[in-house]
DNA sequence: GCGCGCATTAACGTATACATTACCGCATCC
DNA sequence: GGATGCGGTAATGTATACGTTAATGCGCGC
């Protein structure tokens, strides 16, 4: 076997002095991989509006940016792309997609169709209303939030209401689905958040709706959140066009 | 700028001589790159029951079976794991994924969701027969090949059928998930084929379907789909379990 | 004889090296 | 003036290097 010699030679980029060890520092905290961080990372300045729509950046750029090499910074972006988020074009770097008014009607009766089904399972297993108790608090906490304008901490509870409902319909891929779903359609919803009256009827319709899993009347329960997110659906589409937003 | 040098090095794994330039030799027809290379060779050796359900392996050896480094092979695995068609286990290699009864429930659950208002929402288009046609054309080979016991012929048609009708309702990325959710059930599918009686009431419950949409009746459309999934679905899970076949 | 802990090792995650190649600008030609 | 082709450059795709760490087996203590 011929000996390998790995002559010195100029390299295009600069030479980033890069920290390899880290593990005395960062203990017991951030213990996950860079693959996770970078896509968390980048995933959550998409939602964040940190990266906007159309938003272009090469790989080494991301890397820069959170300080780690391509490696786990392209295997997050390809991730990305899997779930919609960004765009991998080859020499162009990787693009944030923007959702149109169309995609958000695609998004919407996806989500028309899935998750009253899940309420109709959830009302259908006849839960303990232990169970039920996070999504009655989350329903909660959206009328607080109301009651007080808080826009942003009602938009949490109602996230985190429908993310309960369908963590309990106990079918990880509807979950994943649906989670996904909502990540695409997360800017708009922020967006149209403070162009709309307050929404007054979406939180009443989720406590009907919890009404009807608690009655254990799984029927009703799908009717009632098919009636919401059609509601829903045609107010937001409305307010998209009626603001003129080609794309978000 | 510091000139990099970088020293000759002893390392662990032996030095696997790989032609790295191949240019020269595969001139025009190989011009896909490696990651999807590997990505359709590993899919197809999955399809074709080479990597049968189960089966597991480093990424070395995938490797080493397709003439590639790792790189473009944890990329190709990693695409695969984000279809559900294998599971990357960090110390033990990727593994094919069985599709157990529990998994062909949670499919089935998201089709009975999804299928019925893409069936809804082509039955509210009213679209003149000319767009029907082919829907109709499918309909009657599941007949003919029915006529013929000619199962893969009306497995075919069936998929084709299915296929037509999601691609009408216009939502691609409806289209696209249900895509994928048949193929994850294609296998089961495959084997029950032949475990089930003839499928008469499935070739009868599309045409009836068909004529619903014709009719421009959504409502009804979509009542008669999901009573055919629903159906289905149970017929399904009661001949896997019947078979006592825990995965597929 | 059994279980716990340490050493060994090999698989992975990540960084880096490097060849290829698409893209851009510029110069030349029509 | 505009189109076209060529060279330079930079971004990617892929290979490889390498540190970290989980799995495994063995020895030692009970």
């Amino acid at each position: 076997m011929p000996t390998k010699i790995a002559a010195a030679k100029a390299h295009r980029a600069q030479p980033r002095p890069q920290a390899r060890s880290q593990s005395a520092s960062t203990a017991i905290e951030g213990r996950k991989s860079l693959v996770d961080k970078a896509y968390r990372e980048i995933r959550q300045r998409i939602l964040d509006n940190i990266y906007p729509s159309g938003h272009r950046a090469l790989e080494q750029e991301y890397a820069d940016e959170l300080g780690l090499s391509r490696t786990p910074v392209r295997e997050a972006l390809l991730k990305l792309q899997s779930e919609g988020l960004v765009e991998v074009v080859p020499r162009h770097g990787a693009r944030v997609l923007p959702v149109s008014p169309d995609d958000m009607r695609d998004i919407y009766e996806m989500l028309t169709a899935i998750e009253p089904m899940a309420a109709e399972m959830v009302a259908r297993k006849k839960l303990p209303p232990a169970d039920l108790k996070p999504l009655i608090d989350a329903s909660r906490d959206m009328t607080a939030a109301l009651k007080q304008d808080d826009l942003d901490a009602w938009a949490r509870a109602d996230e985190r209401y429908h993310r309960l409902l369908i963590a309990l319909a106990g079918n990880r891929l509807l979950a994943e689905t649906v989670q996904g779903l909502w990540d695409r359609a997360h800017r708009a919803r922020m967006v149209t958040l403070r162009l709309r009256p307050r929404p007054v009827n979406s939180t009443q319709e989720h406590n009907a709706i919890v009404d009807a899993i608690r009655a254990g009347d799984p029927a009703e329960a799908a009717r009632l959140y098919r009636a919401h997110r059609e509601r829903g659906s045609k107010e937001l589409l409305a307010l998209l066009e009626k603001a003129r937003i080609s794309s978000l």
